[in-house]
DNA sequence: ATATGGCCCTGGTTGC
DNA sequence: TGCAACCAGGGCCATA
């Protein structure tokens, strides 16, 4: 599932691609989902416009656009869960579960192809020169402080506020997993309840495993791939996530696996606790 | 206000 | 071997 490394890398290779080039037409599928802003609204809004820049905030693909008479527009993108932006030729016949192809300048046409239909697409006004903006913090840069005081007073597990995207948004449920393994913390700790040492440390490690998986490319664990169609590496990296039942790579006794917040949990008993 | 659980969806896996 | 039931989960919404 796209998390922040894979949805991160996916908008730089988009970007690489896309950057500076007009849109000329637009294809949308009849699926009411998922499409935020109507199909129509965003059939008329696109064409002529110009793509400046693609980036990430939270989870969420950001195509900063220029051209409109009434002020900036950005179409906004989530993968949901298996979402895919790719950049193809245009003869190439549309894959299944095609739900937009942006025909664009060069030649080559934009896709966003999703089966589960979690994914969204959306046209945002720009409103004061403020572009769209992620529920929560941006786990990369918040500082040490204000990821503890994010956990101040609550009761629910730590592992459910790591997936609560108005607190921290990128977080998904493969690298909660991971950075509580590295942190050494059980993930049905209440958050609230941790020491200001050990949610340090965990913004430490939360960090640290969100720039390496964004080194490899991210995870590759349901279908996810890049821009290219290429995979990601970091799943290799993985040491809890999916490995229920297999050795903990530090102590060697068997990984549990529970459902927290309605997700599936990875954990080593003995490390973390 | 905060927390929890059900729901949407399809494809891969599991089990008979 | 074939088919059906089951499971995965991000975000949203209703409910407690």
């Amino acid at each position: 599932m796209p998390e922040l490394p894979e949805v991160e890398t996916v908008a730089n290779g988009v970007d690489a691609r896309v950057r500076g080039q007009r849109i000329d037409s637009v294809w949308l599928s009849r699926y009411k989902e998922p499409f935020k802003t109507s199909r129509s609204e965003m059939a008329e809004a696109l064409p002529g416009l110009r793509i400046e820049r693609v980036y990430r905030e939270g989870k969420h693909i950001v195509f900063d656009l220029s051209g409109t008479e009434g002020g900036a527009v950005q179409w906004v993108v989530h993968l949901g869960m298996t979402g895919r932006l790719l950049v193809s030729a245009a003869e190439l016949p549309l894959a299944k579960h095609t739900h937009a192809a942006l025909g664009l300048s060069s030649g080559q046409e934009l896709r966003f192809v999703d089966a589960r239909r979690f994914g969204r697409l959306a046209l945002v006004r720009v409103e004061n020169g403020a572009g769209f903006r992620g529920p929560g913090h941006e786990p990369l840069s918040i500082a040490p402080e204000d990821f503890v005081a994010l956990f101040r007073g609550r009761t629910l597990t730590i592992k459910a506020a790591l997936l609560n995207q108005t607190l921290l948004h990128g977080v998904g449920n493969i690298y909660a997993d991971e950075s509580l393994f590295r942190a050494g913390i059980r993930p049905t700790r209440a958050a609230g309840r941790l020491s200001r040492a050990r949610l340090v440390r965990l913004h430490g490690a939360l960090q640290e495993i969100l720039r390496k998986a964004i080194e490899l490319g991210g995870s590759s664990v349901s279908d996810y791939v890049d821009a290219d169609g290429v995979a990601g590496f970091f799943q290799l990296e993985h040491r809890v996530y999916m490995r229920t039942g297999e050795p903990c790579l530090v102590c060697g006794r068997p990984i549990h696996r529970i459902v927290l917040a309605g997700r599936g949990t990875h954990f080593c008993l003995h490390c973390q606790r």
